[in-house]
DNA sequence: CGCTCACATAAGCACAGACTTATGTGATTC
DNA sequence: GAATCACATAAGTCTGTGCTTATGTGAGCG
């Protein structure tokens, strides 16, 4: 999976939300679906994007299919933006605020 | 500019590495169509796209236009991340292994 | 076994985006 | 001041992508 493709996997609002609700809980299509004025194959099409990407994993239960966030995918988008830790120190600091701020 | 715009401008191959080549130096139109197969034209509409997109600057010095990063400009893109680190400890963990790295 | 449900796939459409060539604009050079 | 240089903008083409409706597939239910 190149930069690129998760570029443009994560640049469709709709599959970003989805990555959103799958935050806390794994949820069926038709969960995902709800809220979403959105068609069920287009549901199902984003979900397939996103599987591609290894961004989210997929547990066939008879006819019911739940997904959930697959915890490795985003990781060539941090090996990118690492890339740029050398030349870019402020926003690093800013990080490290962040992450300071998370452990507490 | 929304995730989305951050996410589109950067899922363009010949954009990211615009990005990198300008990590060191700042650089003219001309300089960084090098080593580019990219027509004059192409070339600048990329440039205007980032500079739209907050990631680069320019600043004109009688008919050259130099380009920078612009710090700030990967701010959105950290700040989508960074939703993510509730539930998503195992790859927060590797991000501060980097960060301890980075202080060597 | 026929129907419905959950989801995937097919096919077609419409819009967005990256590219091209052609041209415009303003600064420099002779 | 005419030509050239660095770059931007215009306009058109072509491909990719997200959507739709229609249909397929396989599991559960009466």
């Amino acid at each position: 999976m190149s930069d690129t493709d998760i570029f443009k996997v994560l640049a469709d609002p709709t599959r970003r939300a989805v990555l959103e609700r799958l935050a806390d809980d794994e949820l069926t299509a038709t969960q995902l679906r709800e809220g979403f004025a959105i068609s069920q194959p287009a549901m199902s099409q984003h979900l397939a994007v996103l599987r591609g990407a290894g961004l989210i994993s997929e547990r066939r239960e008879g006819r019911f299919a739940h997904y959930r966030v697959a915890p490795d995918g985003l990781a060539p988008l941090h090996a990118w933006i690492a890339r740029y830790r050398a030349f870019w120190p402020s926003r690093i600091d800013n990080l490290k605020d962040l992450l300071k701020e998370m452990d507490q």
